[in-house]
Formats: structure tokens, sequence, C-alpha cells
DNA sequence: GACTAATCCGACTGGATAAGTCAAGATTAA
DNA sequence: TTAATCTTGACTTATCCAGTCGGATTAGTC
């Protein structure tokens, strides 16, 4: 398991969040409802906030709304947000030069599994994950806006 | 980086054992060319050894050879051998009961993750990593029989 | 038979990171 | 004023990675 909990969590945060479209939804909540504890919900939450994907409401009847369409928001970019990167190895990471690229042989198979791996998340939206989490709790397809 | 040195050692060093058909390669000439500390490649392929994926020739003008075709190994097979499991979260690994699936909302993604891996690891072959490796060295394709 | 080159084996360590916990404070609706 | 909520930062506890180290065993060579 190399995805964090941070990361993990942090998106079914969103997922819960972006579900009640206009109110803002506690953490309070989320944490009910995924089982992941307050506390440190609050810390991945702050990240997220930070990083311009909710915004929050302070005070009684407070809580968190998105901050951008859920349509924009890809699971790549929420990941890389929480866990900093997720290239498989240093060689592929921004800015790295490798010293021994001519010695070492697996350098293109590595950027085979980053290209993967971004394509992947890249292409999953956080509108995609809200759908899918509806279908597997309802048992049917809600239709989003 | 969430692949360990230890499965991208081990790879190099099944590349490098894997150049020299027939030939046994000690230890200190793979950590010589790769740079790697000579203990701890002990280490590794000695679980390279146990996994059936080389066999060992002791005393003096030992080495290792590859124990299987190099068509035959894929680099799926090799980083598991060496890191255990390469699930991205832990829902998806094998044997294990999600206790809350039907509000994580995330699952089906992850899913997508561990499958775009498992296809691209699967589909290098040693065969091919070694081919790739000559390229790099020499700039030219050598054909391999 | 000594020397040397190699594989084997297990213990140990230092540092980093994950996954939280805890405490205290700031803000604001009711 | 009070209670709900966000905000911040320090702290903890456990685990794992990436080696290091010391020595044992095996087998060719002089």
């Amino acid at each position: 398991m190399w995805i964090s909990t941070r990361a993990q969590y942090g998106l079914r945060a969103l997922i819960e969040i972006g579900r009640h479209h206009g109110e803002s939804v506690s953490l309070r909540d989320v944490s009910r409802r995924q089982g992941i504890s307050l506390h440190y919900l609050e810390q991945l939450v702050a990240s997220l906030r930070r990083a311009g994907f909710v915004k929050s409401v302070r005070g009684a009847k407070g809580g968190y709304q998105l901050a951008r369409a859920p349509q924009d928001i890809t699971a790549y970019e929420v990941v890389v947000v929480m866990e900093g990167s997720i290239a498989p190895v240093a060689c592929v990471e921004e800015d790295h030069e490798c010293t021994s690229s001519s010695v070492c042989g697996t350098q293109d198979l590595w950027k085979r599994v980053d290209d993967a791996l971004r394509d992947v998340l890249g292409s999953s939206t956080l509108r995609d994950l809200i759908q899918e989490a509806e279908v597997n709790e309802h048992g049917r397809l809600i239709q989003l806006a």
C-alpha cells in the first residue's frame, strides 16, 4: 500500500463535501459517515483548503464547501497535493538529474509506470467519483447537473 | 517514490546477470557496474534466488546465472517478490475484505490504478529490459536470440 | 594445504515517515 | 454568552527502509 491514508481520506472527504452542493458540510459529519478520526481529518482538510479545493466557513453552522467545480478536480491533483509526489522512483521525479541513466536500464520502465498512473488518475474527476459513490451506496445512477 | 531500492536494485541486478548468458556473474561485478553496495546486493539477490529467478555457484569463479528464460520473467513478478505487494491501497490487496466499501467511493478508482500497474509491469519482460539497457548504453539495438 | 574469491546468514542501526493524538485558541451563528 | 466549528502546532508511537557489519561456508588456484 503506497497511497497513504492522507490521500485516501482526503479524496473521500472531498467526495463527501462535494455531494452536498451549496451547503457547507461539517467535518464532524464527514468523520461520522466515513469513520475517520475528526482530529486527523482536520489536518487533512486543512491541506485541501490551502490547495484551493475547498473553502471554509467558520463558526457555528460552518463547515466546508467545494471551491472548484467537481468536474474540474482530478484525482491526480488531489493525490499529488496530499502525497507530494507519486513518482514510482526518484529518477522520474521533476527536476531530478540521474547520474547513471546510461547503465541503469530500468528508466524507461518507470517512465511507463508513471505515465500510466498519471493517465488513470488524471482522467478521473471528482464528479466521476461522486457518481460512483452514489451508485455504490444506492445501487443506482443519479444524474448530476 | 514508492518503489523501494530493493525492487529497483533487484531488477538492475537481474538485467546485469541476464546480459551474460551462460556465464556466471559475480555480485562484485554487478556492484561495481551498477554502483550498489555489495553487502546490500547480497541480501537482495538472496531473495531473487529463493524466488527462483537466479541460481548460484559458490566458491571462487562462482556467481549467479538466470534460472529462467529472460522472456519468461516479467517486471511485475520481480517487483512483487522484492516489495511484497504493490497494491495502491489495502482495499485492493489479495484477500482483504473491506468493511465500508459501500460508503467509501474510491474503491473503483484504486482498482483501475492497480489494473494499470499490473498491465504495464506485467507486459515488460526481462528480455525487453535487457534490450533497452543495451540500447541506452551503446546507442544501438542488439538483437537477442 | 594455504590463499583467495565468492556466496551465504543473521544481527544491528540510524533515520525517516505514517498515522494519528492532544491541547489550546479563534471565529461566528444562534 | 455559548456552543459549534475551524485553525494551528507540538507531540507520540510504531513501523519500515536502506543499508552496515561480522563472520561462516564453499570451491577453484598456486
